[in-house]
DNA sequence: CTAACTGTTATATATAAAGTATAACAAGTA
DNA sequence: TACTTGTTATACTTTATATATAACAGTTAG
């Protein structure tokens, strides 16, 4: 699995990485059971410090995306991912809000925002499917 | 205009009050041409510092959402927004992503996640509309 | 004219977040 | 025994955020 890190960016490293691996499940490329490296390995693989793949790991486990063993590494969940239940609508909710809005106040219809959102998805897609 | 700061977010608050004021447009609340409160105003009405309501008016300003005169205020641009060009459509994109990327982790289907996009529209559409 | 207001700029400070660096621990494995 | 694993602790630097105070130049109201 391909990540790469911005290091211009302004949106922190633990929380791209987060997203990288979060969008390799949506994708299908990292399946229930895969391991992942070691925080070690990784960082020193992304040119970034140990704690900070730790952190993202340690975010990635309170969500239940991976399973965590203390001395045998780190494995994408094999018993299935967390489902979308009201915690987690309503803050991907709030989270829509601004980008909602900003695209409201820019003149786009219901229609054009949906299909945006819609390239998103389908580029998401699951390869073979 | 009603808004309100969450100083308990980890949002930070230039940024909860960008996004407050763009939800004000996109809802029509806030018209072209309509003024808003001078920078040491605003910023004892929310209780918050001048200089962070700057801040926001500078990011408002620079996107061309507001005008700002320098010894008579600030208003709603009364010549109109900025259009939803491709440099905003991709920053849309890349912010939608991590959203859309979790939202099908959780296993939530095309037709879910639009659904929930839909629902973010209604709520900001515009009264008597 | 004076006083009050406007956005703007400068300086200083405090706090928190982000990221790095180094080290050590306990437990499993080759 | 040697190496690896996640975990924890400490220390440090840098940047972002937010506040506080002050001053400037120009506009407006009394």
């Amino acid at each position: 699995m391909f990540i790469k890190i911005d290091f211009q960016s302004e949106i922190p490293i633990y929380t791209q990485l987060y997203n990288e691996i979060i969008k390799g499940i949506a994708k299908g490329e990292l399946l229930p059971g895969e391991a992942l490296p070691s925080v070690r390995v990784f960082s020193q693989d992304l040119g970034i410090n140990m704690h900070t793949v730790n952190k993202t790991y340690g975010l990635l486990k309170q969500d239940n995306f991976i399973q965590v063993h203390r001395q045998k590494g780190v494995e994408i969940n094999p018993d299935g991912f967390p489902p979308a239940d009201e915690v987690f609508l309503e803050k991907l909710r709030e989270n829509l809000e601004p980008l909602v809005a900003e695209s409201i106040a820019r003149g786009m219809s219901h229609e054009e925002i949906i299909k945006e959102c819609s390239k998103v998805f389908e580029k998401l897609g699951r390869k073979g499917e």
